[in-house]
DNA sequence: AGCACGTTCACGTGGCGTGAGGGTCC
DNA sequence: AGGACCCTCACGCCACGTGAACGTGC
């Protein structure tokens, strides 16, 4: 398990954190909008990634005034955009791979059919 | 100019299509959610598009419950979400279009080459 | 035993929709 | 001249944050 996604802070202490009304971080649980663990006892704990989530509910609402549906929304959307983006980065990757690959598959018929050296031109030499 | 675009409708008759109040559509266009064209008189004139827009903020407002900000920036999201959809898209088939052209180019110098045909294995003849 | 946790209810503020009042364009 | 436009202001409702009351876990 990823040491940010580790259990570690009571809500008194994540309201601290983040600089919240423990109520508040309460009424984002209920509204789904962040899923703390629980102990045993039922006391709810707090990780780095949840702390992340609420300091970027905290930007939309009080920097940018949206409401918590709109926050559902945009955090939903958000998560879209970066799987993208990252599909985006994968696909290159691949696209230069896939034509380094055909590359490969000529160079081995041009080994297998070369023709008379002096016909050849000049070209850079790959080992 | 897209039909689309062109501005057809007084604020009255707009409002009655998509079912709001017209003072209503007067507050998205102060928030900048909107902008319909002007007559030199001052009348706005909504098209097609305008129309298209407010349904899709209606339904953000009233069906998902977002506010105005909330729907401003969820707006500016979805248009990033599609640019990057039609950007995968195009770079989909520019891969490929570049594998294609490695292959062209080989091919060029396959024939430039050719072998004594005795020797070149059977291959799909691609005219 | 005491403190911080849990839940539920009440209050205040602010955003947004609706409507009225008064001026202007066609 | 009248009706629909323009704008500004006022009211009401609802969402959300904050706090209090009261019970429970450690």
């Amino acid at each position: 398990m990823d040491t940010r996604d580790r259990p570690m802070y009571m809500i008194s202490v994540a309201a601290d954190l983040v600089g919240m009304h423990p109520q508040t971080l309460r009424i984002y649980e209920n509204k789904g909008l962040v899923r703390p663990q629980r102990t045993p006892g039922g006391t709810r704990l707090y990780s780095e990634r949840d702390l992340d989530r609420l300091r970027a509910i905290q930007y939309l609402t009080t920097e940018l005034g949206l409401n918590l549906a709109g926050v559902e929304h945009v955090l939903r959307l958000q998560d879209e955009v970066n799987q993208m983006k990252s599909r985006l980065e994968r696909m290159e990757r691949e696209m230069r791979r896939a034509v380094e690959e055909v590359h490969k598959s000529y160079k081995r018929e041009l080994v297998l059919y070369r023709p008379p050296t002096e016909l050849v031109p000049q070209r850079k030499r790959t080992n």
